[in-house]
RNA sequence: GGAGAGGUGGCAGAGUGGUCGAAUGCGCUCGACUUGAAAUCGAGUGUACCGAAAGGUACCGUGGGUUCGAAUCCCACCCUCUCCGCCA
């Protein structure tokens, strides 16, 4: 959510961000904002009046003047009359406050300076590659699905008996490198200090909203209309939320977490697109890595972020490229986004496999988690970041692609082997 | 699912119609004492909104209501805890 003082004091500024990412209008939200500010003014005077009338009465009955004499009546009366007054404010200024609420939520964040502009997803900048002597020749190379279901390890059919088209059964060496990646993946990051978390993935809507899914990108989600609860679509949901409403002190940033959790996205508007493998389902898992942190090392901490998600794809000697999404490709609650896309052999193409962002105080503004800092007045909105660290059925797919052998089995990375209890993935 | 208890400031915990934004204790900040620390003593210490400021308004789980006036009374809802049932 951006701050409505920032919207007020200057406009043109916020405007201009704005537009980098598509057409907003401000003029309406400020026109709204005007007649709510001057709304509430009358109605804190007409209040304070209220005040007075309410403490002249007490301070008369205990003086001794007659309960129901003349003078405390007249008071009365005058306390009514004021009354009705702010009664005929109150329902115009909650209205006001609600309309301003519904657009404040429907904006998206402030692209940061730095963020290259662009309409498209044509227009992001790539930023770096690794690895590049890794890309194997893409000679006879089979999709990850089609190694997945040779070998024995994955099956798509049995899924849509099960649930749906887009869910994925992992069996065998299949369910044991999922396990794998996501051992390895948290193992590392608690290492360097990420504390781990296992939320539940359930949430309620207003984690929803905190995060900013809600209330935008309800299409996007699935959820259980009995008991106001959605599937989690990531874990930044439940571990933006899991400070919701809380006064941190300084001295407790930065804050960072990281979880595995399974996600769950409708996928809607993308039915054409991706519709075999791994790499779009309904249901997948990730690792994810979230931080709180103090609004002056916010964009370091990004760098940092996007480099902790690197050294698993480094690690797993999987190669691939650090893209900046431009103003036009930035998620809704993002002021700055790197992608890492992995390489697919089979498809000779980059995809990708994390997104790190920094949302500035956007989600801290919409989830109220501030933070005290010592010797100073009032409270701040603490920065947060997250980033996948990584997708896990992606990570999945990129190693059977990249780790394929001529005979069919799939050579098991290194790092994997100690989970994993063997070197080679064979058809059984 | 059934029965009961309860939701007050960073925490603990008073407060059952008026001067209560809220006693007291702990914590925290500053000061005094001390070589330093502890202990002790003194002062201070919530958040948000409006306002240039002075100041004003709101907030005692949430939303309504009664009243000139509500933390306090009434209604609805939410949540937590305990016991019973069910259950991995």
């Amino acid at each position: 959510m951006l701050d409505i003082k920032l919207i007020r004091n200057q406009t043109a500024q916020v405007q201009a961000a704005l537009g980098k990412r598509g057409l907003y209008d401000l003029q309406p939200l400020l026109d709204l904002d005007d007649k709510q500010r001057e709304i509430e003014k009358k109605r804190s005077e007409l209040q304070a009046q209220s005040n007075e009338t309410g403490k002249a009465v007490g301070q008369k009955i205990r003086e001794g003047a007659d309960p129901n004499g003349e003078e405390v009546k007249a008071l009365r009366e005058e306390g009514n009359r004021v009354k009705q007054e702010i009664g005929a404010l109150e329902p115009q200024e909650r209205e006001l406050n609600a309309q301003i609420e519904e657009i404040l939520l429907t904006l998206p964040n402030l692209p940061s300076d730095s963020t290259p502009v662009g309409k498209s997803e044509d227009e992001n900048v790539e930023v770096r590659r690794w690895g590049d002597e890794l890309i194997p020749s893409s000679a006879g190379r089979l999709p990850h699905y089609e190694i997945g279901e040779k070998l024995g390890i994955m099956s798509f059919e049995r899924s849509v008996k099960i649930a749906q088209s887009r869910f994925v059964t992992l069996i065998g060496a299949g369910a044991a490198l999922e396990r794998a990646l996501i051992s390895f993946m948290l193992a590392r990051h608690t290492h360097e200090g990420y504390t781990e978390i296992l939320p539940p993935i359930l949430v309620n809507s207003d984690s929803m909203q905190g995060s900013g899914q809600l209330p935008k990108f309800a299409e996007d989600g699935f959820k259980c209309d009995r008991d106001d609860l959605w599937l989690t679509p990531t874990a930044e949901v439940p571990l933006t939320n899991y400070h919701r409403d809380e006064v941190l002190t300084d001295d407790q940033l930065p804050i960072n977490y990281c979880a595995y959790t399974p996600c769950f996205r409708r996928e809607a508007g993308s039915y054409g697109r991706d519709t075999r493998g791994l790499i779009r389902l309904h249901q997948f898992n990730k690792v994810e890595m979230y931080k709180f942190v103090h609004p002056d090392s916010s964009f370091a901490e990004l760098e940092a972020l996007t480099a902790d998600a690197e050294d698993i794809l480094q690690q797993l000697k999987l190669p691939y490229r650090v893209i900046e999404l431009c103003t036009g490709d930035l998620g809704f609650g993002s002021a700055k986004t790197y992608d890492l896309e992995v390489w697919l052999p089979s498809a000779e193409k980059y995809r990708e496999i994390s997104s790190c962002s920094n949302c500035v105080d956007f989600q801290g503004r919409r989830a109220n988690i501030r933070f005290k800092e010592s010797g100073k007045k009032g409270t701040q909105y603490v920065h947060t970041l997250n980033g996948s660290g990584l997708a896990v059925g992606r990570t999945m797919a990129a190693i059977l692609e990249n780790y394929q052998q001529p005979d069919g089995s799939v050579k098991v990375p290194d790092v994997l082997q100690k989970y994993m209890g063997t070197d080679t993935i064979r058809a059984t």
